[in-house]
DNA sequence: ATTATCTATAGATCTATAGATAATGC
DNA sequence: ATTATCTATAGATCTATAGATAATGC
């Protein structure tokens, strides 16, 4: 059952679309191959054909999962501007439907520890895509050469925060500490950082 | 070959602890019950007399980590006080040597994704072990009534801040970029937490 | 002729159980 | 007699490969 070229091309995206939402929910490990290809809508076998391993679609799915998370911000910012941008990321981050949905949300969240523990060939994929954020989020920050420098380190302790915000949210389970962890962040978060957004 | 009462105590506990260690270093799913066991210096069939299943050890192991975090951060106390133990934590938590060393470090940096994902029979731990430390770390923060609940943020943002630092440091590899995200903590964590803290 | 997909399977590994063994503890 | 540990294995699952099939694209 041969396909046409761009089927297969569609087939092949496809199958790095399923892999990077079952990677995000199940963890590296727990997302079999054979579940992404089902879902996908194809037998395993035929995995093979588009990738040379599993590793390499874990690389694909998590580079996918960043381009998602990117562009998403990008749209916000040709519409409202940086700030608004910055502000609406976090906002969104630490939202519940963000907590429930790790399938569809950041994938430094859902797979920073599994990237740790791959760090030989799935670390360079992290290294990439938080450097990306650390750019976008560190820009209306400031602009001279010392804000600069302080508006990276500023940047980098926002997303740090966020991100262990959602892990340990979603680590304790739903009910009143989870929301108590959210509300902490969304009340509070980063003082220096809203000041410099204002 | 059946052992002393004393010696099979000391077996589990053994399981128990080279279980928490592994698990921290490999993740939940990659840490086999035959690894374990071998580690323990026993073979795999021996395993089920002391847990039901693996999610017994696991939780086991997640509630041993937490005692052991929480056990140092006490000792520390009663040498040099509440105020003294929170800095050591944070500056140990944010040292290399914990980047490096997972399988005896904070189990919420190494697991939280995995209990997110197992929530159903993990959370629990984490709730509670999530729940000890922010007591800790917020004790020395504030006393009254006001004090307390915004001490009890403030301490969430900062253990929310220092597991997201070392969720991304371990992610991005070693490199500059981690170096940055480790110095971008210990120059600047939480301004209003070292304010309140001096 | 090439190749995307499918069927079938090899080889490894993982959780859990069954039954044997041998030392403890009543 | 009880039981902690070991040996052996069942049953499931996972990655990867081999070969067949059928539609594309030269």
């Amino acid at each position: 059952m041969r396909v046409s070229r761009e089927a297969a091309a569609e087939s092949k995206s496809r199958v790095v679309r399923v892999a990077s939402k079952m990677i995000r929910e199940r963890g590296v490990d727990a997302a079999s191959i054979a579940d992404v290809m089902q879902a996908a809508g194809m037998t395993h076998g035929g995995f093979y054909k588009h990738f040379d391993s599993k590793s390499d679609v874990v690389r694909a799915a998590v580079r996918f999962a960043f381009d998602d998370v990117v562009q998403r911000f990008d749209r916000r910012k040709a519409e409202n501007g940086e700030a608004a941008a910055v502000a609406t990321y976090v906002a969104e981050y630490l939202s519940q439907e963000h907590i429930a949905q790790p399938g569809i949300g950041c994938p430094v969240a859902a797979l920073g520890a599994d990237a740790g523990r791959h760090s030989d060939w799935l670390s360079g994929e992290f290294a990439a895509g938080a450097e990306e954020l650390i750019e976008r989020v560190s820009k209306p920050m400031g602009n001279s050469s010392h804000d600069k420098r302080s508006a990276r380190a500023a940047a980098i302790r926002t997303l740090t925060q966020l991100v262990g915000a959602v892990v340990i949210a979603r680590a304790v389970g739903s009910g009143p500490l989870r929301d108590e962890i959210l509300a902490a962040h969304v009340d509070g978060l980063s003082p220096n950082t809203e000041a410099q957004f204002s």
